[in-house]
DNA sequence: CTCCCGATAT
DNA sequence: ATATCAGGAG
């Protein structure tokens, strides 16, 4: 099936389906964006929006982050696996955001991946959010509904994107994936997909098997 | 490529 | 028991 008329398709249905869909993500400003999405790495972001709101009281931006405790933050962030690599990108990232730019992100890609705990899919998500998107968010979620449709063969994230970005228009880059993300939870779910109630499923490739 | 890692659904 | 969850660094 043709790619351009799936995506029109993913796009009615989008549109109709997640009309306003969102960062789940809860934050008062771009630190605590960038932080959430930080943690949010290989874990819910249930459970990110479960710890950030102690860690936020006690951290309530960069400069306070800079001077914690790396202890306290692993036990404040520890349900959200993966801690001790994420409190090290945190502090760190603080220490050299109050040093390097004076206590804000800089808001420019090339700066925002060489930073700590900040690649490609989470500079995406704090431009998109406080600047300008300058490309897609590619997560589990638009990976694995992506090659469902068919919209991309490949697995390396950034192979993805440059997929997207051929048959998307730029003016749907911030919210499409936040909208692909809401169908992935919901729909095409990874482990139990409910694709007889999907209206997708007739231009499907991964249906037709 | 491997490692990091707890919580939850299946 | 195991797959999966808004990935990134070495």
């Amino acid at each position: 099936m043709e790619k351009t008329w799936v995506v029109n398709k993913f796009f009615e249905f989008l549109d109709g389906r997640f009309p306003d869909a969102k960062c789940e993500l809860i934050h008062k400003n771009l630190y605590e964006l960038a932080i959430s999405t930080i943690l949010s790495a290989q874990c819910t972001d249930e459970m990110v929006n479960r710890v950030t709101p102690l860690l936020f009281e006690k951290y309530p931006d960069f400069r306070a982050l800079a001077l914690s405790d790396i202890g306290e933050v692993k036990e404040i962030i520890r349900p959200t696996g993966f801690y001790n690599n994420k409190a090290k990108s945190i502090t760190t990232l603080a220490k050299i955001v109050v040093t390097k730019y004076g206590g804000e992100l800089p808001l420019v890609m090339e700066l925002l991946v060489k930073l700590p705990g900040i690649g490609r899919k989470t500079a995406n998500i704090i431009l998109s959010e406080y600047a300008t998107a300058e490309g897609i968010v590619v997560d589990t979620h638009v990976k694995r509904v992506s090659k469902r449709l068919g919209l991309t063969t490949h697995d390396d994230p950034i192979k993805i994107e440059k997929d997207l970005i051929s048959l998307i228009p730029e003016n749907r880059w911030g919210k499409i994936s936040h909208q692909i993300i809401h169908f992935g939870r919901q729909i095409c779910k990874a482990r139990k997909p409910e694709c007889s109630n999907c209206q997708m499923k007739d231009f499907c490739s991964y249906y037709k098997q």
